[in-house]
DNA sequence: GTTAGCACTCCATATCAAAGAGTGCTAACA
DNA sequence: TGTTAGCACTCTTTGATATGGAGTGCTAAC
């Protein structure tokens, strides 16, 4: 059997009149608010051919149709509404906080929820590799050693090494130049042993000091927890009745505090080849492959600071969110995150 | 009328029972379960009193009995079981994060969230007054300064300062030796216009670089977002009936969400002088002066790093919280941080 | 191909009865 | 005088039953 017109219109009415309602659309709904001008009888047909053909459900006999994951992918891919929602507030809003990235995720995560009433969450940047491009040791009291790392993405870490032994200041000077001499440009896996030998044997003592440095030069390389994740909006989930009752909306409640769980969702989600015009996609129920969101959609969008250097956008809310608004939100959001990068590149 | 041991008896059952089931409490109950050895009739007319007295309350006519605030602040006043709980996994769990006061305390907050099926938080360390330690500035490459700030708490902070005039390796010494002889040891509002002023009559040209660090400076002294919050187990207020229903716990949830408000809920009570051992707190209902908080109880406790930098752990649960439990576990974890902060000095 | 009509199904809601838990009161007992 | 057995009463909870409404599928007629 074929989609006709007049069967997309009718699954269209059913969709849209669903997505703002939630309960179940009867044919008699259908027959009045559509331009059709047919009769609930012959609406009814037409329902029961695209109940057939796995378009909606009836969560019951004797209850109006509801639609299916199948009729949302086919609403998302072609009967989205460009709405042209404008989000002319944010950039007024964050324009007294630039250049604080963790900040101004924050905040695009919160404008996004109060924007959509749904869950949303921001997913710092995460640089591909991470060399080291400038070491500095200080001391800046007897006991303690100052130690800078500002790697090439210009994070900087820090960390005040206590130490037993007071350190001179020519050793000091030393242990900088060798440090940035042969560490620089480096990532984690060039540095092996066999340079670290080479720096030891060059220092000669003070092996303490030096083992210090370099496990701390490890750990910055290594450790991945520079991966913030900014949520908000989480509670939304009780405001649907259909997710409100459900234990899995606990679950999700608990993702969202435990903001790991969550990345892992949106990491798992495809990874964007940067190609398309904002990347925005759409993952409904089961298509998220993550069974707690079973119930719900996610929407996602990755920004660009610059090249090489991506971040996630998610919006999760029940299937029958506002997808229009969403993706309008999105791509607006999207549009002024590139100007703003820009500027602050 | 007076409380007497035998109704301070049965009182005790009543809130012991209530605190397990959450059910009123019937006088057949407690004619069973104390070794009193009287009639339900006796222990009606005994609580007939006590409900008098205003110690408890019937949810309707022909229902047991549950405590009211009063009671529950009578139990906790004189009635705690002092189980000795031991949390020894906490010590060995922590070990291998020293000295990474963030990760400590987030895992502080889970610690104790998983152990009393209760909402917990941890507010970072708040630092009385900030003064400079030491200031470096480097140039890291042609266009980016490295601008390292220590505070006198050892916290560090730094900043790249993108600058468009090179700046020659003689005015970076200077720089640095006039702004560590003029700044160290001051906090912001010792740094006055006179003081700005000297600097720059000192430095002579590049004002633009002079006036970026001092920027920088005042930020960093003046800021207080370094005030972190640590949350865990927030959807525990879901597994009270008596919570979870409510809309007041969406509010709850929410402010989970929004840290910041939890902590002001926590700063709110009282300023502890660090006189009582450990100071635990517990407020009861409407003693934590927050109206979403009137069906829940929140226990407080003040650990302490070093002399004058304090931070607030809290645990918010239903009315009916295991206050035995929960100041037992309470006890023991600020015993134990007390030696890790200590190891850690 | 469309539609009016009708029997049918199922849910939601209200009503009612019965059971159970708990109380307060009274009278009797030690 | 304190304690207790007994009993009537209240209120909630639960299950059964009825009723109205919404919506359907099917058939027959247009």
């Amino acid at each position: 059997m074929e989609l006709s017109e007049r069967k997309i219109k009718i699954l269209q009415t059913i969709i849209r009149t669903y997505l703002e309602t939630g309960e179940p659309v009867g044919s008699r709904t259908i027959s009045k608010d559509t331009d059709l001008n047919l009769s609930s009888a012959t609406i009814r047909n037409e329902m029961s051919d695209l109940e057939e053909m796995g378009y909606i459900i009836q969560p019951h006999t004797s209850a109006g149709r509801i639609p299916t994951d199948k009729a949302y992918r086919l609403y998302v891919d072609t009967m989205l509404d460009d709405k042209k929602i404008e989000v002319q507030n944010l950039k007024d809003e964050l324009e007294h906080k630039a250049g604080r990235m963790d900040a101004l995720l924050k905040q695009i995560a919160r404008f996004l929820a109060s924007n959509t009433n749904y869950a949303t969450m921001v997913s710092g940047p995460r640089y591909k590799s991470k060399k080291v491009k400038f070491i500095q040791i200080t001391p800046v009291d007897e006991h303690n050693l100052l130690t800078v790392i500002v790697l090439d993405n210009n994070v900087v870490r820090n960390q005040i090494l206590k130490i037993d032994e007071a350190v001179d200041q020519e050793l000091i000077v030393k242990l900088n130049f060798i440090l940035n001499t042969t560490l620089n440009g480096l990532d984690v896996t060039e540095m092996n042993l066999a340079i670290i030998r080479n720096i030891k044997e060059q220092t000669g003592s003070h092996t303490k000091v030096i083992d210090a440095v370099l496990e701390l030069i490890g750990n910055t390389l290594t450790e991945d927890d520079d991966l913030k994740i900014y949520t908000s909006g989480a509670t939304n989930f009780l405001k649907y009745p259909e997710l409100s009752s459900k234990s899995e909306t606990t679950e999700l409640l608990n993702a969202f505090e435990e903001k790991k769980i969550i990345n892992n969702w949106l990491e798992a989600t495809d990874q964007s080849d940067g190609s398309e015009t904002h990347d925005i996609q759409i993952y409904i129920g089961n298509e998220t492959k993550v069974d707690t969101m079973k119930d719900c959609s996610m929407v996602t969008a990755t920004y660009k600071i610059h090249e090489g250097v991506y971040g996630k956008i998610g919006i999760i809310g029940p299937k029958r969110m506002d997808y229009d608004k969403v993706v309008s939100t999105l791509q607006s959001l999207m549009t002024q995150l590139d100007d703003i990068f820009k500027e602050t590149q």
